[in-house]
DNA sequence: TATACTTATGAGCAAATGTTCATATGTTTG
DNA sequence: CAAACATATGAACATTTGCTCATAAGTATA
């Protein structure tokens, strides 16, 4: 025997509690009361570290560029017009603070955003800069 | 008569919408295809620029400092422990950048978060940190 | 192994940034 | 209006940052 109606709540409830659960804090009243007391000196560091590592032209050309898919230096130096070495200091950066990662292939290296949670903050800003 | 299968369907539905919907644009397949192409110059530099706004540690902790409620320019500065000109100047490029927003009160002057976007933004940046 | 090709890195320089100190601007109250 | 208090701003200085140029390091192929 099924029980139709109780399996759609359970349904329901699951996203809702996706929902809740949206890893990127968008949901304010169930990310507040992380914030009730200022958090440590050193937490605060790493977080002001990791907005700089989006804070410069260049960088941020080249994770809008690497998007879609990963690209060896040289077509993220023609993609975004820039050179060479350029593009290579900024991607030691980039990949110090872990938002982009490197895969050799023969003489090229392919770089990738590192996960969803950069692609996330990409499109966050670029959502709030378009209003 | 009622149909109570259908109108949970309905719910489920409503749930599922509200999900593709989230405005973080943490929903990677919804939000991919906006970057098919690099966008234009002047956008990636106001993105970059958004960033810089969040790119410095005196900055950070003004703003975690006002996610529970507004403050005065002298409040941030002794919770935050930064001399009262640091402050006034580093609250003048939240400002700028619309990360904040002054509010007369007498002879105070309270800040506050400007939106949820920043509370998303902020909040999303400290979980990648904590990962 | 020698050569060509791709990427990474170090030094040096110019520009941007954040702080302090002094002071100006604004606001309330005597 | 004068004095006290809160905030904003300008100049100067030190630090950080991002670029270029030259060159090193890693990889594939003749």
């Amino acid at each position: 025997m099924t029980h139709p109606l109780s399996e759609a709540e359970a349904v329901v409830e699951q996203a809702r509690a996706q929902l809740d659960a949206c890893p990127c804090g968008c949901n304010r009243e169930a990310t507040a009361h992380l914030f009730d007391t200022l958090p440590d000196e050193e937490l605060l560091y790493d977080v002001a570290d990791l907005f700089k590592a989006f804070a410069d032209t260049t960088r941020i050309k080249i994770l809008f560029a690497l998007m879609e898919h990963g690209l060896c230096v040289a077509d993220i130096a023609s993609t975004i017009g820039a050179t060479q070495s350029a593009v290579s200091h900024q991607l030691r950066t980039l990949k110090q603070a872990r938002l982009v990662r490197p895969q050799r292939d023969g003489k090229n290296v392919i770089y990738s955003l590192s996960d969803d949670h950069v692609f996330t903050m990409l499109a966050q800003a670029m959502t709030h800069v378009c209003e």
